[in-house]
DNA sequence: TTACCACATGGTATCGTTACCATAACATGT
DNA sequence: ACATGTTATGGTAACGATACCATGTGGTAA
C-alpha cells in the first residue's frame, strides 16, 4: 500500500526534530546516542523509506547515470559492460538508465534529450563492438565517457579493448605449441580498429619467431557462416597447408570447427584452433573446448564509470585514452605441434 | 555546463506567470496561443529543462520502475525481456531501473529495498531461465510482476513461455518430414517446467501421428558438452537409431552436430535436428543452420510491463498467468525423410 | 570570572514544480 | 439586467529533505 511517510512523522514519534533525524539519515556528527537510537527505533517501527526525490530536488544532484548504446542492451556480445558499469555503480549510490539509441543521429539525440530532462550527472556511450563513433552534439553539456569506442577527435575518454596484444597473445600460444603455419581469418572491414590491431599483433607474434607472413592463409571472417566455411576450407586445401587456425571471433571458429570436420581432421591432433571473444556459450559447447581471446568488457564498463566520477572537475586536459588488455583464455583446442619444434 | 534554469526564468523572459508556463509544458488548457508561443520561444532560447526531482516530489509519482534478476542482464540469455520491458516503458515515459541480484533471499531482500527506498512505481521480476522463484516478503509492498518465472502459490501475476506448444512444434515439423523415430535430448532435471512442457509436448505430437513413444531415445541435455556428446553418440549407435534428433536447447544441438558429424553423417541429408531457445549466434553460424523454437522473451518483457500498468488497481482478484507462445524457426536442418512416408 | 569552543538540538527557508485558489474578461441564457 | 459558465491568467501553498541559522549546554583556558 502507498505508505507515505515523511521525516516529520519519525521526528513526532521519536520526540526529536526534523533536522535531528536528518543528521542520523545521513551519518552527519552532533547527535546523542541516545536520541540517534529513538529515531532509528522509529524508522524501524514505522518502516519508513526515505523520498529521494525530495533529497536530490535540495541538493540538485540527481544520482542518476545515463548509460546509452547503439545496440548493446539488445545484444548478448557486450552485456558485460552493462554489468561492469552497473555494479560500480551500485557502491556509489548511483543510478543506471540503461537507454538504446538506434545508429542514425537524430534518434540519438532525442534519447540524449531524455536523459538531460532527467538531469543524470554523467552518461556512458558504449557500443556494442569496437568501433569509431560519432556523437550528437547535445551529449558535450553533461560529462561523458566512452566504452568499447572512441571518437574520431578523442575530445571524450574512452576504454576500447587491446586488440594488438590480443592478436598477438592468441598467435604466440600456437608458435609456442610448435606451429609456423597459422592461417588467420581477421575480421572485416580491414578498416575498423579489431581488425588492424589483431593483424598487426599477429604479425608482432609471428616476426618474434622469425616466421614469415604468408598473405595466402591470411582471409576474412564475414557476418555468413557458410562464406566463412568455404574460406576454412579453401585453406586447408591450400599445398602448403596451414597447422593451425585463428579465427578473428569465436562464431567463426565454430563455422570453421564444421569446415575442418569436414575434411576428416581432428581438433586439436591435427589442426589446432584459436578464437577471439570469448562467448562462452559457444566456447564451451565445441567439441573440443576453444581456446580464446576475452574481450575486456566488464573491465571497460567499471572503467568507465569510474573515470566518469573523476570527471567532475578536470576540464580541458587531453581526456584519457585506456587500451584495456585482453587476456587469454587456454582451452583444448591447441596441441602441441612437435614434428616443427624437431626441424 | 551546469544550466539551471527554472520556470521561474522562462516566465520572466516570456512575461507570463509560472503557472502559464507549467500549463505549456503539460499540454494543460486555458492559454492562449499567443503566450503559449510566448514560453515555447522562451524555453528554446534560454535551452531550458524541467527538473524531474522537483516534479516528482510534487506529484509523489516517480516514474521509475525496476527491473529484478536474478542474473539475466549478466547473462545473454534473456536479453530481449530486458528490451521487451525498455521500449515498452519509454513509450510510457517510465523510467526502467535494471539490477541483478545474488539467488540467496538476503542479498534480494536488500536489492528490494534500494527500489523501494527510490519509492519504484512498480517492479517488474525476471529469471534467466523459466522456473519457480521465491521472492522476498518486502517487494509485495509495491506493484510486482513476473517474467519468465512464477510463484508457487501463483500470487503474482506472471508470465512463462508455452513450453508444451514448443515441444509440440519441434517434435511435429519433425514428422511432418516423415521422420518416425525422433530421439529427444530434454532439458533437466525433469521438475522444471521446460523439461516437463516440452516432453509432454513431444509426446503429444507422437501420439497425434501415432507413434509410440520409446524411452529407449530419450535423454537429457545436461551443461556438460562433453557428456551431450556421448549421449548422442549413443542414440547414433543405437540398433533402430533414429533418423532425427530433438535438442532442448540450441547449445546442446551444436554439440549434437559434432558428434553426428564425427560419425561421418550429414545433417539434414541422414540426420535432421531441431533445437530450441533459437540462440542467434548458435542457430546462424551451425552449418546448416538450425531450425529451432524460439522463447518469447521479448513477448514476456512487454506482456510484464503492460500489466504493471494496469495492476494499479485490482487488487485481490486472481493474478493472471499468462502462456506464451512459442514458435517455430525454420532454418535448413530438417529434410524429408520419403522413405518412411513410402511405407 | 569571562571568553571561547565543542557538542547538541530544533526552527525555518529553500530547492523547482504543480495543484489549488482567486481574479477577471467576456459570452450566453433567462 | 443579472446570474451563470467558459476561458485566461497569475499568486501561492504545498511536496519532503536538507542547509543554514539560532540557541543552549557544559567544559576548559586565560
Amino acid at each position: 500500500m502507498s505508505n507515505n511517510l515523511t521525516i516529520k512523522d519519525i521526528a513526532k514519534r521519536a520526540g526529536v526534530g526534523t533536522t535531528t533525524v536528518s543528521r542520523v539519515l545521513n551519518d552527519h556528527p552532533y547527535v546523542s546516542e541516545e536520541k540517534r537510537q529513538k529515531v532509528l527505533e522509529a524508522i524501524d517501527e514505522l518502516d519508513y523509506r526515505r523520498n529521494f526525490s525530495a533529497r536530490w530536488l535540495r541538493g540538485t544532484e540527481t544520482g542518476l547515470i545515463g548509460f546509452l548504446t547503439d545496440e548493446v542492451a539488445t545484444t548478448p556480445y557486450a552485456v558485460d559492460i552493462i554489468r561492469g558499469v552497473q555494479e560500480a555503480a551500485f557502491e556509489n549510490e548511483k543510478v543506471v538508465m540503461i537507454l538504446n539509441t538506434g545508429r542514425d543521429m537524430e534518434a540519438s539525440e532525442a534519447v540524449v534529450e531524455f536523459l538531460l530532462e532527467r538531469h543524470v550527472e554523467g552518461i556512458i556511450y558504449a557500443a556494442m563492438f569496437h568501433r569509431e563513433v560519432k556523437l550528437p552534439q547535445n551529449i558535450y553539456q553533461v560529462p561523458t565517457v566512452l566504452a568499447n569506442c572512441f571518437l574520431a577527435d578523442r575530445s571524450l575518454p574512452s576504454a576500447v579493448p587491446d586488440e594488438v596484444i590480443g592478436g598477438y597473445r592468441a598467435t604466440k600460444n600456437l608458435l609456442e605449441a610448435g606451429h609456423r603455419r597459422i592461417a588467420f581469418l581477421n575480421v572485416c572491414p580491414p578498416a575498423i580498429p579489431a581488425a588492424e590491431g589483431r593483424l598487426i599483433g599477429y604479425k608482432q607474434a609471428l616476426a618474434e619467431f622469425d616466421v614469415l607472413f604468408d598473405k595466402s592463409i591470411i582471409g576474412v571472417a564475414i557476418e555468413d557462416a557458410k562464406a566463412n566455411y568455404v574460406t576454412t576450407t579453401r585453406f586447408l586445401e591450400h599445398p602448403n597447408p596451414p597447422t593451425a587456425f585463428f579465427f578473428g571471433n569465436d562464431r567463426t571458429a565454430m563455422t570453421g570447427y564444421s569446415a575442418i570436420m569436414a575434411k576428416g581432421l581432428r581438433i586439436p591432433e591435427d589442426i589446432s584452433v584459436v578464437g577471439f571473444d570469448n562467448q562462452i556459450d559457444i566456447v564451451s559447447n565445441l567439441i573440443p573446448r576453444l581456446t580464446t581471446v576475452q574481450l575486456p568488457h566488464y573491465e571497460m564498463g567499471q572503467w568507465a564509470f569510474n573515470q566518469l566520477l573523476l570527471h567532475d572537475d578536470e576540464d580541458d586536459i587531453m581526456p584519457p585514452q585506456e587500451l584495456i588488455d585482453c587476456p587469454l583464455i587456454e582451452h583444448e583446442s591447441v596441441a602441441e605441434k612437435t614434428e616443427y619444434l624437431a626441424t
